[in-house]
Formats: C-alpha cells, sequence, structure tokens
DNA sequence: CTTAAAAGTTAGATAAACCAAACTTTTTTA
DNA sequence: TAAAAAAGTTTGGTTTATCTAACTTTTAAG
C-alpha cells in the first residue's frame, strides 16, 4: 500500500531524485535553488522525509534516496513524463505550458489513470488509423474552432493508400 | 487575470453552485456534507470567499454566488466534467475512480490544457478514423498489455466500407 | 593553519485549513 | 409561545509548509 505524501513532499523526492542523476548525491542549497524555497524550509523537509523512511539525511552532509525514496521517486518522474508526452504529442500544448502543468498533475492523477494514458499515447502512435498525420487533424480541428469543413472521406482514402504502400 | 484560488476554495463554490442548481440556495450544513468537514470549517470559509467577493454572506442565513462566483464555479464545474468524460470515455476509466481523479485534476488543469482535451474528445468522437470502435480497438490493445497481435491493415479495410455505407 | 565564505541548521513567526466543543441564533413543534 | 432541536458561529488548538534571521559547521584560500 502506498503511503500518501503531500505534493510537497513529492516534489522533494522527484528533485533529489534529478539531482543525483546528475551529480550522483543531492545538496540542500540545489533542492531549494530547484523547488525555490529557502534552505530553512528544504532541512525541515529532509528530516520529516528521513523520519519516513525516504531518504538518507545527515547533519552538514550530501542526501540521498532510500530504496524507498527512489522507488517513489521514479514512480513520479514517470507521471510527470507521460503527462508531458500526452500535453506536448498530443494536446499539443505549447513547451512551457506542458511542463507547468504536467508539474501539478502529476500530484492529482492515480497509478490506474496514468497507467491508462500511457498505454493511450503508445496506442495513438501504433495504430495506423491515429498517428502523427491524425494528430494534424486534429490540430486544424481545433484551431479552426471545431466545425471545419473536413473532408472525411478524402482523409479516409489517403489513409488506406498509405496503409498499402 | 482570474485571481489564484486555492484548491479547497474552489471546492466551496463547486458544491455551492451543485446545491444552487437543486435547492436554488446552499446552506452551510449541506455545503459541510458534501465536503465532508465540520460546520466550523465552512464559516470560515464562507467569510473568507465573501471577502473575496465570491459569495454573499450573511451569518444565520443562506449563500449564493455572487457573479463572480458563479462564474468561476462554473468554470471549476466545466474543467471537472471535461476531465471526468475524457477518463471515462476514452481512457475508460471505472466510474468511480474517474470522478475522484476528476476531482483532484481540476484544480491542476490550465485554461489552455482544457480546452485543447475538450476538443480533443470532440474530435475523436467526430473523425471517422476514431471513435467508438476505435476506441474499443484501444482497449484491447490496453487490456492485452500492449504487445497484441493487431490485425491494422483488416481494421482500416472495414474503416473503409463503413465510411461508404 | 587560520580565517573568510559558503552551506547548513535552528528558532521563532506566519498563513491556510482544518477540528472539537462551547455558545448563539433560528426553526420547529407540542 | 415556550422549550427542544437544528443550524450556524466562535474560540482555541493542531498540522503542514513556508519564511527570515541568527547561529553553527564545513570548505576553501591565502
Amino acid at each position: 500500500m502506498k503511503q500518501k505524501l503531500s505534493e510537497s513532499l513529492e516534489n522533494y523526492l522527484e528533485v533529489i531524485l534529478a539531482l543525483e542523476k546528475t551529480n550522483k548525491v543531492a545538496r540542500a542549497k540545489e533542492i531549494a535553488e530547484k523547488l525555490n524555497l529557502q534552505q530553512g524550509s528544504v532541512t525541515s523537509a529532509l528530516k520529516n522525509l528521513a523520519a519516513k523512511g525516504y531518504v538518507n539525511y545527515k547533519p552538514y552532509s550530501f542526501i540521498t534516496l532510500t530504496d524507498k525514496g527512489k522507488k517513489r521517486a521514479k514512480d513520479i518522474t514517470y507521471r510527470h513524463l507521460a503527462i508531458k508526452e500526452f500535453l506536448l504529442k498530443v494536446l499539443r500544448i505549447d513547451e512551457q505550458t506542458a511542463e507547468e502543468t504536467a508539474c501539478r498533475m502529476e500530484h492529482a492523477i492515480d497509478a490506474e489513470t496514468i497507467d491508462h494514458l500511457a498505454c493511450f499515447i503508445n496506442f495513438i502512435f501504433r495504430c495506423p488509423r491515429a498517428g502523427e498525420n491524425w494528430i494534424q487533424s486534429f490540430k486544424s480541428y481545433c484551431a479552426a474552432g471545431n466545425p471545419g469543413k473536413n473532408n472525411c472521406k478524402q482523409c479516409i482514402d489517403e489513409l488506406k493508400t498509405t496503409a498499402k504502400g
């Protein structure tokens, strides 16, 4: 059973994992910078995370994730990436908005939904009925404000030709 | 420019709108019940919302939304419904999970993204290349754990036939 | 190897949301 | 219409997550 963590604590784990990936270990100062927080806030949070068994924390030393923390951090990162990919490649949201929105949504989505979403993205780019050019059509449809004079018959003819070739 | 409201305050507005729809006005007790909070918490929140101009609040009396509050409440409700529809009809998440997840995600999604999402749902059920039977294929694909031996050529042939008929 | 700078910690404050329980007002009903 | 019940409010307390500023430890430089 996955313990409930606040959005705030999930964010700490996420950036610690990212810092570990870049620098092997995380330092309080870098965490503060990445999360736009003061160092004092970071110290308290780290103690809290250590007490809950997510990080290895020794005063004045560097910080690493425990196995439990790593698992959880990877899970959050996975959610972030899946959501961002959906926003970017399917809904065609701009990079910055996608990143910011993913940062918020990652804490609100549950395991079942994220799995379905990931699978859906997959399906879209594997199913010949969908794919890149289908997304292009969506983009036009969306830009036109829905109504649009879409030539559906022609689109399907072209699809068949493409699938054959 | 839309003022930032906490998740908590957005929830109040959302249920007040729902109660207004059913009962013309909202009462503190009903709000407390719908949000699973104590009445004392509701009183404070209402004062806060009144101070910010979202609700009409008079001690011991019923509660209604101001125009500003109604606008905001409708916006939140719209986000809720769009997300739920996506989870339910596209990702095929079960009713309860969809409802709960929508309740959380509605606070995390921005205007641009929700518009694209709504448009995307629309597009899926209007584009002949997608639609109900395409979602069915996704469901199988997803259930099979992605790999699947999908007969794509046959699927496209059938699509063409259907589009003609 | 001493000291200045950088990094980290601690302490005390604040704000948002909540709760429980005492209290007040309104509504119902006998 | 008086008393009981229901609804609403107030007060005081808790938790979580932050901040600022003083202080301590570690690191780096001369």
